[in-house]
DNA sequence: TTGTCCAGTTGTTTTTTGCAACCAGTCAAA
DNA sequence: TTTGACTGGTTGCAAAAAACAACTGGACAA
């Protein structure tokens, strides 16, 4: 019956991204174009394949993602954000933004969101849509 | 020497708030003027004593907020965000907004959240200048 | 001085995470 | 057609974190 501690928003965000590696697998997406298992078991941060493997069910769960079977190599799964997954952005950004300003954030890491923060609506919108028109490919070739 | 994953932005975020509770800690303090432990574990999540001290005391040592005793009564703590704290306000805005889309949330909820967004840039202002009197005073007490 | 409220602490159980080794199917090259 | 590297995982075990309940000593109000 009653699987969530309470129906307040952030409540309910936080039980699906309220924990160490869910947001991380959201940004390889995202904003570092990752698409396959092995290139997010290879990311900086190190995550354990059982964790990996966890996560990306509860987020194909959750209608953030949705896996398909690569055309080229039958073994290969496509992670795709859904809608759902997409209009997470505002909060990654906001986040991204928050850490650049107050926690110890690479170089890199800081001319990255403030390019994403100069760009504004624009930016946002044009990505939003690049994403968009991949997520509609992959649900065509299903 | 590293007591961190990575310094990507997202990460760094996470190191501090990627967990069920910290931002539940945050949203009492921003948006429902809890300012005493007791008023904290009597949220309707049900956070427990242990996990309730653990984290305020790691939300002090981040900077988020800063535990001060109360005037008149030499017992109580008084729990207020700083400005690194305050700052985050858009994230905690975004996330609410996401769930209020995309998750199962109270009409009350979806009601309060509509109200922050309708508010626009003015209503978070005058909210942040309230939170920021507030500080101002806790600090001179000290 | 008695009962209630205060911010925690302590000890135990349960759940989640981290780590390393392992697996079968796929693919490209020899 | 065999070999060897790569694919997305699974399994078993140890360590850490969270959940739960019971408890503590100081403060306050009657």
């Amino acid at each position: 019956m009653k699987n969530c501690k309470s129906y307040c928003p952030i409540n309910q965000a936080l039980e699906v991204f309220g924990d160490k590696w869910t947001l991380l697998i959201i940004r390889d997406i995202m904003f570092d174009g990752k698409r396959y298992f092995r290139e997010m078991l290879n990311s900086d941060e190190k995550i354990a394949s059982n964790i990996l493997t966890d996560r990306l069910n509860k987020l194909e769960q959750f209608g953030i993602l949705i896996k398909t079977k690569d055309a080229h190599h039958k073994q290969k799964n496509v992670y795709s954000l859904t809608e759902k997954g997409i209009d997470l952005m505002p909060v990654m950004l906001n986040i991204a933004n928050w850490s650049a300003h107050h926690r110890d954030v690479t170089e890199e890491g800081k001319i990255k969101v403030k390019n994403y923060v100069d760009g504004g609506k624009e930016l946002q919108d044009k990505m939003r849509k690049a994403l968009k028109e991949e997520l509609k490919l992959v649900l065509k070739d299903r």
